[in-house]
DNA sequence: CGGTGAAGCTAACATGCATCAATAGACTGG
DNA sequence: CCAGTCTATTGATGCATGTTAGCTTCACCG
């Protein structure tokens, strides 16, 4: 299978959880690719899906709609499953949504039940996946009940930029993204003209420079420290540590 | 095994997706019981453990410190799993904590180990309480970043009603707990003072009486309204979706 | 019975953030 | 090249919430 101008995605979130072997093999559910626009709604709330899908290159978030206003609740990079959910739960409970474009893997459903079955350590993986996106959720839950608005700002994207590294595509002095600042305070729970002010409240403090979504700093500790960014709940120190027993 | 005072706590989260006898077997996992006191770590951040938690009595607090403050990021009722992560990631990125007094059933790595070997439905409802716990930290990302102090409060009385009555123990003009308007400013992520004028706001409002964490109120509609409380994220409408097909 | 400590409550002032209004810049399509 | 739209920016005003301080109520216990 081929995966045009992304190289070796799987190096995301299971890098170092599975050997050579494994991510080929997962590799090897998906069944094709697919491009897809910015904006443009991969999973919709309420509906039932045969297949789940990987974000092979962009960025998507998940979002609630709520009245009249959309709320961001999860942000995914390169290599995450992005809609698990749909396989166990069937329906899912809020939208995906593409930030820029991107290309997906799709794996459909009866290759994912046959990998259950056969690689117990494909089934730890995937479940690995998913305590991990419990975890991430956790870390937001205390952002936004500990920080102000422009050091949520701050900590999001200190955390993309640990995850990124973590899949080899992070940069030294940038972040590029597609996100708006209606994007941002979609993010933070806070009005587009106070993610305006927040955006220029680390400009001003002279932490990071955020112009269209990019952003460029020349101290990212000083940003982590600012954001009061602790990676440690990305567990990405080595090897997964299941318990070499089980399974 | 026994359980004294709680009857058939495995009611809990994974009724209706379990029949009689699953259920039985997962009560066969637990080799003991344990009572703990309010305000005890039941697992502390960072330790690991050879065995999981489930919580048979009471509620408990996942809660993460920082900066000499505390944060409450997740609340479990009877019936939860509570440390499901220490079985797969080992160590755990976020404080355990007892409100109130509590039974804990706990169930050794090994016999957990098991049961997902030889019965591939428990392997499923396990991940679904995991899938389940991710959507409701979703929820509270969403209730942080739309609601007010006072309709967070409401959002939280309207979820725990909820839970509660999906496992037989709510009651129709009350809700007692353990919390104290602290909890609740660590869980909504204001000031206790704030709190405090929320709860007010409640009572002012005609919608709820909170007392000592004992909220009473005689039109829950009301109160889930104002919360704009939708229980979908649930996924308790009847038994779990999981494809017939798999396993 | 009265002391003690935790929890709940109130007031006054400071700051964060929402909202409205208006404008400027940037991209897009005709 | 211009018009239209989306995004970014700024100022003014009011509400939501933080902070500090002090007080009250209640459960518990000597």
């Amino acid at each position: 299978m081929e995966f045009p101008n992304t190289g070796d995605f799987l190096a995301g979130r299971l890098r170092d959880k599975l050997g050579h072997d494994d991510q080929a093999y997962i590799e090897s559910l998906i069944s094709e690719t697919r491009e897809a626009e910015s904006g443009e709604v991969l999973v919709s709330r309420g509906t039932i899906a045969n297949s789940s899908t990987i974000l092979i290159s962009g960025y998507v978030f998940r979002t609630i709609e709520s009245g009249n206003r959309r709320f961001i609740v999860g942000i995914h990079v390169p290599g995450d499953f992005i809609d698990l959910h749909a396989f166990a739960l069937k329906r899912l409970d809020h939208n995906i949504v593409a930030s820029g474009p991107v290309t997906l893997g799709i794996a459909p459903h009866q290759r994912l039940r046959t990998a259950l079955e056969e690689k117990p350590r494909i089934a730890r993986a995937l479940w690995f996946a998913t305590l991990l996106d419990a975890a991430i959720h956790r870390k937001w839950i205390q952002m936004l009940e500990q920080l102000d608005a422009p050091r949520r700002i701050a900590h999001i994207y200190c955390e993309l930029h640990r995850r990124l590294e973590l899949i080899g595509q992070a940069n030294n002095r940038s972040l590029r993204t597609p996100f708006t600042q209606i994007d941002l305070a979609d993010m933070c729970g806070v009005s587009a003209i106070h993610a305006n002010r927040a955006v220029g409240k680390l400009r001003e403090l002279e932490l990071a420079e955020i112009r269209r979504g990019d952003l460029y700093t020349s101290n990212w500790d000083a940003l982590r420290e600012y954001a009061q960014f602790d990676g440690a709940y990305l567990y990405s120190d080595g090897p997964l540590r299941f318990d070499q027993d089980w399974l």
